[in-house]
DNA sequence: TATTGTTATACTCTATAACTATA
DNA sequence: TATAGTTATAGAGTATAACAATA
């Protein structure tokens, strides 16, 4: 395979001076895909992936979330947040609650098997938020957070 | 709908104070969703969606990349680059070039067909990259790819 | 025996349209 | 007439295992 002369690079490390790996949306990609694949493992013993985990944790805000309000934030089309929401609430963790100035629309709300639920599973998210970027300092941290929601809202 | 006292204010405003808003999982994921879409709308005029553009970007570059190679910088399984590879090809976009050393692996190269629409869709991806960072400086964006590439790489 | 590319299959995710009940 | 939620369905994407050719 590699000869004395050599040097042995992984397939990662050999296209990494690629013009693809300059671009924005090829990293955030790889981003991506990693982290999600880390988080959904840590979420797997609760029961959780990364989608159900989001609908939870908006649920178990204080902001009481409309399903419509979900499928925008989400960037999800209403008719998926049905079969999340129908997930989390056969298992008790959220209520679909009838606003009461409109009957069709539903607020999505955290139980207190929710709310507990949503506390562990913050921890594993934060596990794996820890992991992903543990090649930045906490200042670099910071900024990233800074920049990405100005691209994500600002936009 | 809205009363002369409430704030008229749209899903995406009111929730992006959530604890989720907060965490760099969610606000990648937000980020992907937008980016990809707009490239893929940029793409399409050329017959390319992100991972088709993706595979002739590297087969057009120096660096031969085999399909496995392809595979792992893509985070794809080999499966997966099969059928991407046999419509780049049909298309008279790539070949499958089987190296002398070891017949088993084959090296994709764009043609110069695929070079000329490589140096078109580049511009398409350019174009999508600066709606997505429209909200940073230059300086800005060079931190921002910065640590995207430690957090993609480094890892 | 291990690896590259390939095929086949099932599963998840995503996108679209149509339906209901309310407004 | 328009909107929130729901249902149904098809398409794209993803994951897995097994296979042939080559090492």
């Amino acid at each position: 395979m590699d000869t004395k002369n050599s040097v042995t690079l992984t397939p990662v490390q050999r296209l990494a001076h690629s013009e693809l790996a300059g671009e924005i949306e090829f990293l955030t990609a790889r981003m991506r895909s990693q982290g999600s694949t880390r988080a959904n493992l840590l979420l797997a013993p609760l029961g959780l992936k990364v989608r159900s985990y989001s609908v939870l944790s908006l649920a178990c805000s204080d902001l009481a979330p409309t399903q419509r309000e979900l499928a925008e934030f989400l960037s999800l089309d209403p008719s998926q947040i049905v079969p999340l929401v129908d997930q989390l609430e056969s298992r008790g963790l959220v209520e679909r609650v009838t606003s009461p100035n409109d009957r069709r629309t539903k607020v999505i709300a955290g139980t207190p098997a929710g709310q507990d639920l949503y506390t562990q599973a913050r921890k594993a998210t934060g596990e794996a938020e820890e992991v992903s970027l543990k090649a930045l300092s906490a200042a670099e941290r910071e900024t990233l957070r800074d920049l990405l929601t100005r691209i994500a809202f600002d936009a």
